[in-house]
DNA sequence: CGTTGTTTAGTAAACGTTTGCGTAACGTAG
DNA sequence: CTACGTTACGCAAACGTTTACTAAACAACG
């Protein structure tokens, strides 16, 4: 390992020098940092990043904590953080929180302990016991989810995009629509979608009819089951996640009935799994990648590090396939 | 932030007995041990990762690499990667390497500033140059590759697998097998699994029929097409990966054929995306979470820390589900 | 009761940086 | 020519650990 000293040796300088010009601060004459350019790359200096952070109390690391790490919604949000993070010199540190963010606290200590720079949390709350384990010198912030103005985060507005999807649903003629929502009770996204949904229900004059999976595939199928023998004369479907309406495309198919013909199926968060199903889904986006680029950008952008940035909601979209069509009659 | 030197002063003992408790080395009665182990608690002391780092010249970090973070494939490895790790008090830290390795060795540089314990490389090979860039001090490994056994890798055996999975289709009275590669000059696995194919098929006396897409969905509807232009009566179609193989589950029930009645279709990989689709894809299985387990136990068992653990290869299976069927006359 | 061995513990020197402080050198103004 | 401001740079002290080395304490043994 080649340190800073010999760099200095070989350029003939101090190496506080050396740190300077490494840093791009100020104090050295042009010909200095040329002769210190010269003996860094001659000697292929790389500074360590261990000893560096230990000076200055911070690294270039963000942390970034998912529920599950191979889901696609969190997959893709990473994506985004990882692009970012690249962008902008950091580096990502991974972790899995579990379905409740069981782990989450550990991981947190992880991350403070390596003085990262920022953590981004997925599809997850961060509780005012997280923000204490970190301590106030690392910012936190929430990606895809909200909870009223409580705390830093990045999302679409849940309840608004379920309202529009459903509004979607009956513009198209639809009257008996039928709501396969995730697990509200541990997971705040879906209680904000219901409450769009039912409230688009209500205003239209409409019967809400509404079961509930756990947002992956294998809970459709039974969740669809209740939701037909509740109202065996439903048209469309509204999945609160791309698994699920991907699931409930197949299922329906299965049991003879044609999408979009005869159900007409709406998905959420515009994950790649809504291509991977015929007809493809038609559902209501969320700019994910995007979202992760964002979340790292609002955290090196904060100031003051003790909370974060303020919420910050951004824009759902929906995008039409062939999975819904109109009804009528 | 507590230091050792805090818990030192509070349980009347220097900062080395701490630093030995905290380590479990010997030299200290089990009365002091209690009493720093107090100290500990009272003062909610941590250990602080970067200062032990500098002074041991490793931390518990393990790098992942992969071409694409949010594909199917790599996900699925990388959160084997992650309970592993968290299992053994790791903290796993995450890169994209863009299709053909171009960042891999920018993160490389990277991660030994950080003294990375390891690293983990997913579908791509280790290269000399990524070795020399690494130093001798942190081994890496290949998961989901294999070239000959020039480097430590983990991997199925793909030429055989992709042999059993032609002759599984053979098996089934299938005559007509046409074979939807990914891109086979730049991924390697592919060339390997087309030869597999290319065995069975000419010792059966089959006549091969080969296109070759990407890997992703949106490549295989132009491949099947030009497959099903050579041969316009294929029964079976093997695609080399899952996302293809939906691709063509739902390409040939769009042009009114049906899977599997009409056509098979056996898919590779045996990612989430094989059960989304309708009917389910018949598959050869890699185990991937397993295998990002395993690299990580590999990586950390290894003590010739220049040269990685010797190749291996993991067993792979075939998966039967709905999209495969017997084929009589 | 000396000698020796073992266990427990402390001292201090690293690890590779950054940075406050000090100073030499130089130019400019008076 | 003196005084002073500015710039370029070096010295050395941190940052929070680990770990060789040393020493004290104690037990065991002849």
């Amino acid at each position: 390992m080649t340190t800073i000293r010999d760099v200095a040796r070989v350029a003939g300088v101090s190496p506080a020098t050396v740190s300077r010009v490494v840093n791009g601060l100020v104090g050295y004459s042009t010909e200095t940092q040329q002769r210190v350019e010269e003996a860094i790359a001659e000697l292929n200096y790389e500074p360590d990043t261990l000893a560096r952070g230990l000076k200055t109390k911070q690294t270039s690391v963000i942390g970034v904590l998912a529920p599950v790490v191979s889901d696609a919604l969190a997959s893709e949000i990473m994506s985004g953080v990882e692009a970012a993070a690249r962008l902008h010199g950091y580096s990502v540190m991974l972790g899995r929180t579990g379905p409740s963010s069981t782990y989450a606290a550990s991981y947190l200590r992880t991350l403070r302990t390596y003085r990262a720079a920022g953590v981004i949390l997925i599809s997850a709350a961060v509780t005012p016991e997280m923000r204490r384990v970190l301590g106030s010198s690392v910012p936190i912030m929430s990606v895809a989810i909200r909870d009223g103005q409580r705390f830093p985060s990045l999302a679409i507005d849940d309840e608004v995009a379920a309202y529009d999807g459903t509004r979607f649903l009956i513009g198209l003629g639809h009257r008996r629509i039928g709501l396969l929502a995730g697990d509200p009770t541990s997971v705040l996204v879906n209680k904000l979608r219901i409450r769009g949904y039912l409230r688009a229900m209500t205003e239209a004059k409409l019967t809400p009819v509404l079961e509930s999976g756990n947002s992956l595939y294998d809970s459709a199928p039974p969740a669809l089951g209740r939701l037909l023998s509740q109202d065996a004369g439903l048209t469309a479907v509204f999945a609160l996640s791309d698994e699920m309406a991907a699931a409930v495309v197949n299922e329906v198919q299965r049991m003879g009935r044609r999408v979009p013909d005869d159900i007409s199926v709406l998905g959420f968060d515009n994950t790649r799994t809504s291509q991977h199903v015929h007809p493809a889904l038609s559902t209501i986006a969320q700019p994910l990648e995007r979202m992760g680029e964002l979340a790292v950008e609002r955290l090196l952008a904060t100031q003051d590090l003790s909370d974060g940035p303020a919420p910050r909601i951004l824009p759902h979209r929906l995008i039409e396939r062939g999975s819904t069509a109109t009804f009528t009659r």
